[in-house]
DNA sequence: CGGCAAGTTTACGTTAACGTAAAGGTAAAC
DNA sequence: GTTTACCTTTACGTTAACGTAAACTTGCCG
């Protein structure tokens, strides 16, 4: 039981993020940590928060989006419904990943193209410098 | 040589996209239309710029991005470093994709576990109505 | 006692990518 | 001739996610 916490300055450099995002998020109701007179006292639950957090904004989620996610993990505020909404948008990130792989993959293919021309263009100019010096 | 044309509602509902996102394409220096008068008249080379943009945000880049993008597609700017520099910003987008895609797979896999606690709840209650009942 | 490091609050500033509103020109249709 | 549908420019507004600065407290080191 012993009770590991942190200051936020210890967090901020863990997860490398700042100590303003860190109280920001607070300001968004996505943590509560505990007081010491003025000082913020962080436990362990609040640094998996914090990950979630870092993680679902990865994923490309908006920070009311990885609230939502938050409350999940939440017994209070988890119920079914949610649940399922929220599976509903991770398909959605699915999808539009593959989306971006398969763009990324044709840009990919006219690069390549492009990066010939490119090359072959330059191998014209040698030849023809080699001829004239 | 029958060069098709478009207006400026025609491109935006075909790609889907506000006239005002179009305007302001423009105003970042990535199109410029031909006028006829005051009206702007697009030509299928447009289109296709229109469409390398849309691409380049699907990926995730910022329309600066996209600009640079474009430039490679120029003969006039299309030079050979340019070229590398983007193909090393693909690379990073991959990266980031991969790791977009690890993080979908272990959300989907905490969600499975939450979803399943869930139903075991549910049926739980179930079960105890029943009894009740 | 002086000073520095780390913490705090309050509050205005910033950037990207358009949205939206105002005010008006043009041309075909009714 | 006036309504309707598009087009134009100019310009201020918006949202997210912090950055940054000011002004202050607290604790400890030398």
């Amino acid at each position: 039981m012993s009770a590991t916490t942190y200051s936020i300055s210890e967090l901020a450099r863990e997860l490398d993020i700042t100590t303003r995002a860190i109280r920001f998020y607070e300001e968004q109701q996505m943590l509560s940590p505990e007081r010491r007179g003025l000082e913020r006292i962080y436990t362990g639950k609040d640094k998996v928060t914090l990950k979630l957090i870092l993680r679902g904004k990865r994923i490309g989620f908006s920070l009311a989006e990885c609230k939502e996610l938050i409350e999940l993990y939440d017994p209070v505020h988890g119920n079914h419904k949610q649940l399922h909404t929220f599976m509903v948008k991770i398909a959605e990130r699915r999808a539009q990943l593959q989306q971006q792989l398969l763009d990324i993959e044709q840009m990919q293919l006219e690069l390549d193209t492009a990066e010939e021309r490119c090359l072959a263009a330059l191998a014209e100019t040698d030849t023809k410098q080699s001829v004239i010096s």
